[in-house]
DNA sequence: GCATTACCCTGAAAGC
DNA sequence: TGCTTTCAGGGTAATG
């Protein structure tokens, strides 16, 4: 399940794969991803240089010398590989992009609730990105304020806040849970009713679970992989996520997990208030 | 206008 | 053993 850290580690280990490739030719399966799209869509693509793999909260995309490119969505289980031709198709293979260099770029995603979406100019990626809040990767302290202040004029929980994009951009269900867990924070508060210094800590809370999470290399639950092909180790560093019944690592009660809008909440009932 | 719920989808795991 | 049901959740549309 794909949040910041585990793009930003895609958009690392995909960059020097890709830059400086030239598209030359593309194909898309018969399948629908969360939005359809066609071989002809990528048209403006063919014969253009990559210039750059760039990435928004979780939000991926690449760039070529005419300002056409693709976003890319991972959504639940979506895979960015760059491989030899002769590599047998995984099943569940949705998109291939030949490449001038001999390999191709293939996207993989068996639950379809990612997006390939070409564009050929950058009007298309300025509307996306612009429907996203602030990145915690590149926080400025503008940012943080800003963010501080969007949760307190808010009656939702504070996690759910957290988990809107278009308040900040990058936060999954596992990093959500994590930075109110280190923010001593309740997932389950008003973020209206929560003071502005600890919606501030939460926020600051956010980052670091974020920047953490890179340093690990993204958290692999089940299915995450970068675009080499290699797992992440975060799952191996968290404090509270799919940890119920567990010690809190602070207070050594039990983490408690509730489940709201179809998604798991793992927070410790006694460090979080 | 804001908050909440339903839905898309596959495969692993649990239940029977 | 093998079939059926449940669960996971990012993002958006529909609903309240």
């Amino acid at each position: 399940m794909p949040e910041g850290p585990e793009v930003e580690t895609v958009r690392r280990t995909l960059a020097p794969l890709l830059e400086g490739q030239t598209i030359t030719d593309a194909w898309v399966s018969r399948f629908s991803l969360r939005t359809k799209t066609t071989r002809k869509a990528f048209a403006p693509l063919l014969g253009q240089r990559v210039v750059a793999v760039e990435r928004h909260g979780k939000l991926l995309w690449f760039r070529t010398a005419a300002d056409s490119g693709a976003m890319i969505r991972l959504g639940m289980t979506g895979q960015v590989s760059v491989v030899e031709p002769r590599v047998p198709r995984a099943k569940h293979t949705h998109v291939r992009l030949s490449l001038d260099g001999g390999r191709e770029l293939r996207y993989v995603d068996a639950r379809r609730f990612g997006d390939v979406l070409p564009f050929p100019n950058l009007a298309a990626l300025t509307a996306e990105r612009e429907r996203l809040g602030p990145d915690p990767l590149t926080f400025t302290p503008e940012d943080v304020d800003l963010v501080t202040t969007t949760l307190g004029k808010t009656q939702r929980r504070i996690k759910d806040a957290l988990l809107d994009q278009a308040v900040v951009a990058g936060v999954g269900n596992i990093y959500v849970c994590e930075a109110l867990f280190y923010a001593g924070v309740d997932p389950r508060r008003r973020a209206n009713s929560v003071s502005q210094s600890r919606r501030r800590k939460a926020v600051e809370a956010v980052r670091e679970v974020l920047l953490d999470g890179v340093r690990n290399g993204g958290t692999t639950l089940r299915d995450y992989l970068d675009a080499d092909g290699n797992r992440g180790d975060h799952q191996n560093h968290l404090a509270v996520f799919q940890r119920e019944g567990e010690a809190c690592p602070q207070c050594g009660g039990s983490i408690a997990r509730e489940v709201w809008g179809g998604r798991s909440t793992f927070f410790c009932r006694r460090c979080q208030r």
